[in-house]
DNA sequence: AGAATTTGTTACGTTACTGAAACGATACCA
DNA sequence: TGGTATCGTTTCAGTAACGTAACAAATTCT
């Protein structure tokens, strides 16, 4: 039998090739910047993806392993995602010195925005 | 007939939905702060993946109004991405009053280390 | 109990990005 | 040929990010 487009793992989506990846980065970047998103730096939204997207606990030690940053540069990052409210910090009460980065209604509707906007720069590239 | 997985572009492939590419996206920032990579900011890196994959020429003017930037911005940007030799200015010879911002070599090997890293966070994610 | 470790944050100095406005240079127009 | 428009850059002041080092608070070890 003819093989489907090409191999399909469990999320059903064939492997992108490499042009088609940079494609969706770049439109997705663009059309980023057209909206005016509050523009987080890489990092920023590398940690605030990290929390939504990764399952929990979320501590500052732990992701600035993770994403292979310094701890300040951690704290930084949570205090202007807080500032959105895009994150909230929950003092764990099992042990008071660490606190727990979690997710918050408008960091929520922020992710949901972002990804409908991907999803459409997709579906554009796939157009094309 | 049956249809494919999804029904599927000319690209060949099938539309992401909005959770694939937020992971795809979240894989792709972890991997790059990992690497290191010259850490470009948002609007340098959409700057520079303008000038590749959009149609030349690009002009000062024409990237800040497409990227929805100020002018000052993008010859900064320029300033920068220049510095890291990934791309080039040339004045336009029709026109002395304009540059054309154009592709170098270390740029295009950087885009392409950019696409590998990025289609194997999309392999990785079709994998899990 | 006291010492040592671990947590996140703050202080410090440096670097880099930002937009508005002013600028020289080139092109166009009357 | 002078006036005007447009190009990219620079200047300016303000803001934000960075890493190192020092820090208080909480926990653990002895």
């Amino acid at each position: 039998m003819a093989s489907p487009p090409s191999s399909s793992g469990p999320s059903g989506a064939p492997p992108l090739k490499p042009s088609q990846v940079l494609a969706l980065w770049h439109r997705v970047l663009v059309s980023a910047l057209n909206r005016s998103l509050p523009d987080l730096t890489q990092r920023q939204f590398a940690l605030f993806l990290e929390v939504y997207l990764a399952p929990p606990p979320h501590t500052v030690r732990g992701l600035a392993k993770t994403l292979n940053m310094s701890k300040p540069a951690v704290t930084r990052a949570i205090d202007r995602l807080e500032k959105l409210e895009f994150v909230r910090r929950k003092t764990d009460e099992r042990d008071k010195r660490s606190i727990l980065v979690q997710r918050s209604v408008k960091g929520s509707v922020f992710l949901r925005e972002f990804a409908d906007m991907a999803a459409e720069a997709a579906r554009e590239l796939d157009r094309s």
